[in-house]
DNA sequence: AACTATTTATAAGC
DNA sequence: TGCTTATAAATAGTT
């Protein structure tokens, strides 16, 4: 009996060479992937996030409940959070606050005393980056004192840096099957698991929450 | 010859009922979903960011190059484009910051010139919003003379609000197999394709980039 | 956490 | 790009 194609073969995880073979890849493993994101909302409930950037630079993305409301969720993990402080917390925040700000007035010159005619988007740029950092200092001050024993074993942090740009082929598998692992170069990849770190326990108290880490059997350090 | 499983079934897509299968298949699912995004950054140089919010509130995210590079650039598009504008559209932006600011001020009083001692967490939302609305405009100004022919045919923008929290069954399938749609409701899910709106020609000069959309076959308007 | 019988995804070919 | 086919890979149900 003669086969008429030889059907799906194995192939080698590592970048395609053949570029039309790689849109093809693309077209199909890309849907795919927005296909099994959105079964996963479906059947378990899931919230999913994905952007996928385009070997040709297009963007794509899958957001449940929302785009934005998920890139949010993401970066303020305490936003709902009612965060209790002591007098002496609130005085500390206060001065680091006004430490960031000064820090960023003697660079910038009193930004905000300029006239506001001459805020353009650079300018706007500048703000929101310094505000956030601002913000960020807050998060992780507030956190601090909670994080020693429920955060630091599954809060990865945020790869500041990365090595290579895209469409670097990086030349090893990504997903050692053997091992069960994600091998990527930690630098460019990284699965920062923050849970939510307050709730609201039994008696409606804020509280820290204790989190276990699913993907803890993942083995994230292996090169 | 007896048969020790029945084996993988076919199942519904919908909401799982029995909450320690939902919890298995999440696992196992999601497990597939990062494999299989991995392997797309490392088959065709895709650059991917997911962020996965678990049916119990614990987050798992997967970024390459990084997480933050990724959201950066999907919500800065023209970040590295240098834009000429005339100064006509100079002078209509900066008349619309002023406007910005203007009713940010009255709606919150002159916030820049509170003494900064009162900046809280809450405040600094705030400004941070404040200054993203201003951006946002700024952006979508510059764009809008070039997004007429090019653009809104596949700049599907943001979905504002939405129906449902987290874990909601919203009752359909996303997925449509016959049909090849995604089904979910356009309020909960978008895919705001959006590709970046000005590029370099073959001469080195800024341009609006044509842009063609490659899922465009896909109908997000069913329901 | 393993095991298998199936379903599902997809590499090749047209 | 779209369709078909044979095979690889994922996974539902069970232990």
């Amino acid at each position: 009996m003669v086969r008429s194609t030889k059907g799906r073969q194995k192939i080698e995880m590592k970048k395609m060479k053949n570029e039309s073979n790689l849109q093809v890849t693309f077209s199909k493993r890309s849907f795919g992937l927005f296909k099994k994101a959105s079964e996963l909302c479906t059947l378990c409930g899931a919230e999913i996030l994905m952007i996928v950037f385009s070997p040709g630079g297009k963007v794509f993305s899958f957001g449940h409940p929302s785009v934005q409301d998920l890139i949010h969720r993401f970066e303020n993990p305490n936003y709902n959070s009612i965060i209790v402080l002591t007098t002496q917390e609130k005085e500390k925040n206060k001065r680091m606050v006004l430490d960031i700000m000064k820090e960023s007035r003697e660079q910038r010159g009193n930004w905000y005393e300029k006239d506001v005619k001459d805020l353009d988007m650079n300018e706007t740029n500048h703000l929101i980056s310094a505000l956030q950092d601002v913000k960020k200092k807050l998060v992780s001050e507030m956190s601090q004192q909670y994080s020693q024993v429920n955060v630091s074993q599954n809060y990865f942090g945020q790869s500041s840096g990365f090595i290579g740009g895209p469409n670097v082929d990086v030349g090893i598998d990504l997903f050692d099957q053997r091992r069960n692992t994600f091998n990527y170069n930690p630098n460019m990849a990284v699965f920062p698991n923050h849970t939510p770190m307050f709730g609201y326990n039994n008696d409606g108290v804020i509280v820290p929450i204790s989190n276990m880490n699913y993907m803890s059997s993942y083995n994230f350090n292996q090169s």
